[in-house]
DNA sequence: TTCTTTATTAGTAATCATTACTATTATTAA
DNA sequence: TTAATAATAGTAATGATTACTAATAAAGAA
């Protein structure tokens, strides 16, 4: 069966564009919720179920990547090149980590296992620039609760 | 506040026992839903509140680990000193990879954003060796969709 | 421009993992 | 044995995401 995709019959609608151009222009990794409340003051009847529709297709067609880091919610990131992640455990913030795919991970695991090693995902935790100083400073510790509508 | 933790006022239950001792003798990291209908045959009345409450409270008394790879639910691990992890994209079975801790990586990221590293989370992905050899058989796709119950 | 086709939309309902609530039960220490 | 209260079973609620549907709007053809 031939797909949208392969017979490239998507039509070019404005909630697609500017949902890319929010994600090509920001560099917070935004949720779906964020970025239909950011975009609902434009299309004033905009629909959540659109916003995930289209970020489905952008990732189908390889303008976005969907990176869950096991909080319950997807993040978006136009940044569609091999890359690594740092989240502060504090304040939550995404950050890219600018070191080169490490390809020989990879190579030490197939190694090991004989398995076909395809990718890897690799995540730093620990405190950001802002809440290390805050830690010093002795400062209360805000505990996160889920909410809707997170940047 | 003293908590339940500090005073040590968790009781024995035989549920709580049973779920420790099945994720002990699992290598396959299960799921909350795989726990309760296996242990549904031995506690006739079993709620999967209760396997959600205890698999909370035995990952806050540091007697599991809670995993979770962005696949919308958790599975949970009772090797809790540092490892890595490899998912196969056909099977989606998930295996423990065993090299050691690579602090060096948590040291290069130190170095480029001067952030406070305290851990990372690495994740391989590929194709495990029964679905390597499936696939040099030119084997169907089978899609993975979204069920109850999983292993 | 107008017409036709059908992908896309808004709106709403459903799904699924997980958490919250509550009356009852069972563990623990005195 | 008893009193205090964690824990349980059962059920309802939550929150992110997906599914469904009638109406709308891209996009190519006439």
């Amino acid at each position: 069966m031939i797909t949208n995709k392969e017979k490239n019959l998507y039509r070019n609608t404005k909630q697609r564009q500017k949902i890319l151009d929010l994600l090509v222009n920001s560099k917070s990794h935004p949720t779906a919720d964020w970025i239909y409340l950011k975009l609902k003051k434009k299309f004033k009847n905009l629909s959540l179920g659109t916003v995930y529709r289209n970020l489905r297709i952008l990732k189908e067609t390889g303008q976005i990547w969907e990176l869950n880091f096991g909080t319950g919610f997807s993040r978006f990131d136009a940044v569609v090149h091999s890359h690594y992640h740092f989240i502060c455990s504090s304040c939550q913030k995404i950050y890219d980590i600018k070191i080169p795919p490490m390809r020989e991970l990879d190579d030490r695991v197939i190694q090991l296992t004989g398995f076909r090693i395809l990718s890897h995902r690799l995540v730093f935790f620990g405190l950001c620039d802002v809440c290390k100083l805050k830690k010093k400073k002795n400062s209360k510790n805000v505990k996160n609760h889920r909410t809707q509508y997170r940047s």
